[in-house]
This record gives structure tokens, C-alpha cells and sequence, in this order.
DNA sequence: GCGACTTTGTGCATTCATTCACAAACGACG
DNA sequence: CGTCGTTTGTGAATGAATGCACAAAGTCGC
């Protein structure tokens, strides 16, 4: 009872559908996902592969919710904005629901991505497998220092910085990376705006200064840290206040 | 990043408070500080550093939310949750800020941190030169593979995994930086919660399992990545829309 | 075919966050 | 010393996100 677990009764479930969108499920409420779903729909994806590879069929809110670490309330009111997906009285059928989510994502086209920047980061991020398996492939690893050009890092060779317009136009690259160093990074960012990239994930620790309509998004080891520092001087404080007064409830 | 730019000039400016609040006091205002403003604080840190290098010795709402990427309302309110540290008719005292904000942050103490993982990520983590210009410490690195251990990443030399709980204990680490893969991320987390750890920073793509009191951030790069994509598509399925092609729904 | 049981999808109340808009506070200047 | 222009700090309005609680919709046993 592994797979076998095709739609009953009427909807035959095409496996991949690109384009056309099939009568039934056509019911997008307004097309609008709240931001907050969005960046919570990529853990259930991951949550849905894990139970696909163990070969689980169906699976409740209650234990996708367990296993992305949300309350279940949240998660079916997240999936209801891309459809009703989910069975009564049974679950949802994981296979479905991850076509369906990665289709809400855009993941069933393939990206292309280029990664500007060699160092640590960079090649860390070639090296990390996330890529590939989600519809995410490097078109080109650039960068500018000489000595690193020609390496292989993962599946891709550095090329120089020359290269980053010709790669991105004849790959219709639409997402760039960016490990470069902070005083770069804001010249990188325009090369790669203006060779026609809209979306850019940013690991350089400075706020990009884009145009409208091109989308960033910023990874932050150090800010990371810092909330973490935050909360953790909390919790020392509120110990010290308890214990210094009596304390109260225990 | 020095932090030994020199003094603005204008005003001696000691290292505690000057004029409105008495110095050192732990009287914290009003106690809480909101969640979405502690995820901001340190983006109007990094910005206010940025402006004692320049030099600038005050600055206005206007001007420190633009260089933080947001609208100064909002930056207003946020400051005003540590308390009251503008001048009204001229602005904020950098030097001054600067302190409130790591005080508010917890930064005006050291952490200890560990980082288990020496792969591609955790070496591009000990290279990254934020960590020790903002009160971070990294008191080990460590790695369960022999042919890692001994060797020097950045300051830290690789131990092995055995080695983590007496690190732990002798250094009062309070943060744990999880860079390993994600098969072997859930133990390295039981054994930093063991030893003591109440923070984590988790790079392995997985959702961990914690007890209560632990503080779990998780920084993953495939999620951004899928988060960049759907916009992306919503971007091009809005300018399809418009050239007149149906596709737009589903 | 019917009732008991399970689980989804969602209206509603509540909490959290953002933005507006303006009075109060300040320096400058004559 | 009073007036003027500037900028903060914050009530109040708006908007977004969360969580509860339950009817509707389904399965399963008999």
C-alpha cells in the first residue's frame, strides 16, 4: 500500500501538468499566498519528501504539522490557499501534495543559478546537494580573483567575473547568488540587475540597494547570531529576577 | 572591521550613558522588546557601525532607515522600545545608539560559541570575520572526521567530536553552530543540549527536535532559494497575464 | 445503508506588526 | 526671550498572521 494511492473516483491525477490547468482544481481562491505561508511551504515540501522516501501513502495535518514543527491548524490553513488537497476523514495523499507544492512554488520549471563568489561560502554552496534535487541548477560559479578560475568546485568550474553577462543572458539565468565579500557586493549585484536578473539571494552582510521589481532576499550568519544572543540574555536575565525574588510558581 | 575609528569630536561621549538615563542601570523601559524588531536591530547595528567608521556623529530616523533598508516610522518605533536615545530637532548620536542597541542585544558580553561541522559550510562560518567583531567567540570547532581533526580553520584549530562536552563545560558555551550534514544533525543537537547549550544556529536542512527553553534558528539556503522562485514565477506569470497568453491561472 | 469516528477546511476572535500623522521637544537665530 | 524649522516618540488606524473551534465531508464497521 505503498503508492497505489491514485485519486478515487473521478480525477485521474496527472503526474506532471506544466502549463494547462485541469477544470477541478482550478480553484485558486484569488491567486494571493500570504507571505508567511510562502516561507513555510518549502519545510512541508521537505517534510513530504522525507515520508515519500519512507514510502508513507497518506499523511494527516497533524503529522505533516509535527514534522515541519508548526501546529496543525496553521498547516491546513496554509495548504487551503493553493487548493483543496486534502481528503476528509483521511489526509492527503503525499505524492499530491508535493507536486502541488512545488508547483505553488514554481518548482516545477527548472531555474537556472549563478553563484558569484568562490570563497568559503561560495563553494560551500555548490557543494550543497539542495541544489539539483529541487529544480535548482548552477549555470556558472564566477569569480574574480585569477587563481581560483578554472577550479572544479562540485559540478561547476569557476569562470571569471567577464563571463557573468554572456552566462546570464544564454542561460536565462533568473536567480544570482551572492558570496562575494561586502565591499563587492553592491557591484555585483548591479552587473547581475542589469544583465537581467530579478531575484538575488544575498550572503554578503550589507543591505542591497536594487530597483523595483528585482527581489532579495538576505542570509545573515552574524544577525542569525545576534537574535540568538538576544533571547539567550533573556533567558539569563529572567533566571537571575526569579531566583532573586522568591520564586513564585515553579 | 576596526572598531577604533576615531572619537567624532563633538563629544567626549563615555562608554555609559551621558545625559537622560543614569548610567549601567538594568531598568529596562518597558521589558519586551517585539519579535520582528529584536530580527531588525541588528541590521541597524551593522548600519550604525558603518556611519562611526565614516565618522558621522549623529544621524536622523530619515537617514539610518534608508541606510537600514527600512521606513523610518518603523525604525523609530523600534528604537523606542529600548528606550528613549534621540535628540528631537537632531537626530541619534551614533557612538551612543551603538551601544544602546548591543546592550539591548546582548552584545556588551561575550558568547562562547562551538561549531560542529569543519565541511564546505562550517570553514566558511569560522572564516567569517563577523563573528569576533561583534562579541562572538568561537572556543572550538569540531568535526567526527579523523582526517579533518588538526586542522587550522581561521583562529580555531579542529578537535573531535569527543572533545565536545568538556568544551562545553569549560568554556560556558551557550551557542551551538550546526553545520554538518542532516543526517547527523539531530545528535550533534541532543549532545549540545545535554552539555548545556541553550542556543542553536542550525545550517543542516531538517527540522530538530528540542526541549522546551531551547532556542532554535535555522538558516537554509534551499528555502530561500525555493522562496526566490516562487516569486519569480509569480513575476513572469503576471507579465505573461498581461501579454494576453492564458497560462496566468494554475 | 447507517451510524460512529476521523480529519479537513474555514469563519471568527485575538494577537502581533506596520504605517500614519501629529504634538511635544529640541537647537538655532535674531 | 520668543519664534521657526526640524526631528523624535507615540497614540490610533490599519493590516497580517495565528489559533480556536466546529460544521461539512469523508471512511469504516457492521
Amino acid at each position: 500500500m505503498t503508492s497505489a494511492a491514485e485519486t478515487p473516483g473521478s480525477e485521474p491525477l496527472p503526474a506532471v501538468a506544466p502549463h494547462p490547468a485541469p477544470a477541478g482544481d482550478a480553484a485558486r481562491p484569488a491567486g494571493e499566498i500570504p507571505e508567511a505561508t510562502v516561507a513555510r511551504l518549502p519545510v512541508y515540501l521537505r517534510a513530504l519528501y522525507t515520508l515519500a522516501e519512507r514510502g508513507t501513502g497518506t499523511v494527516s495535518s497533524e503529522e505533516l504539522a509535527t514534522a515541519a514543527g508548526v501546529n496543525s491548524a496553521k498547516l491546513r490553513k496554509d495548504l487551503s490557499y493553493l487548493g483543496s488537497y486534502g481528503i476528509r476523514g483521511v489526509g492527503y495523499d503525499v505524492e499530491y501534495l508535493v507536486y502541488q507544492v512545488s508547483r505553488a512554488l514554481g518548482l516545477t520549471q527548472n531555474w537556472s543559478v549563478v553563484i558569484v563568489g568562490a570563497g568559503n561560502l561560495g563553494r560551500a554552496l555548490a557543494n550543497y546537494g539542495g541544489f539539483a534535487t529541487r529544480g535548482f541548477r548552477i549555470a556558472a560559479m564566477l569569480d574574480s580573483d585569477p587563481a581560483l578560475v578554472g577550479r572544479q568546485i562540485g559540478v561547476a568550474t569557476v569562470r571569471p567575473m567577464s563571463e557573468l553577462e554572456p552566462v546570464i543572458t544564454s542561460n536565462n539565468v533568473a536567480i544570482g547568488v551572492i558570496a562575494t565579500p561586502a565591499p563587492a557586493a553592491q557591484a555585483v549585484c548591479d552587473r547581475l540587475v542589469a544583465a537581467g536578473v530579478t531575484s538575488i539571494l544575498n550572503f554578503a552582510p550589507l543591505v542591497l540597494n536594487v530597483p523595483d521589481g528585482v527581489d532579495v532576499r538576505k542570509v545573515d550568519l552574524s544577525i542569525e547570531l545576534q537574535i540568538l544572543a538576544f533571547h539567550a540574555q533573556r533567558r539569563v536575565a529572567m533566571r537571575v529576577g526569579h531566583d532573586g525574588e522568591s520564586a513564585a510558581e515553579a
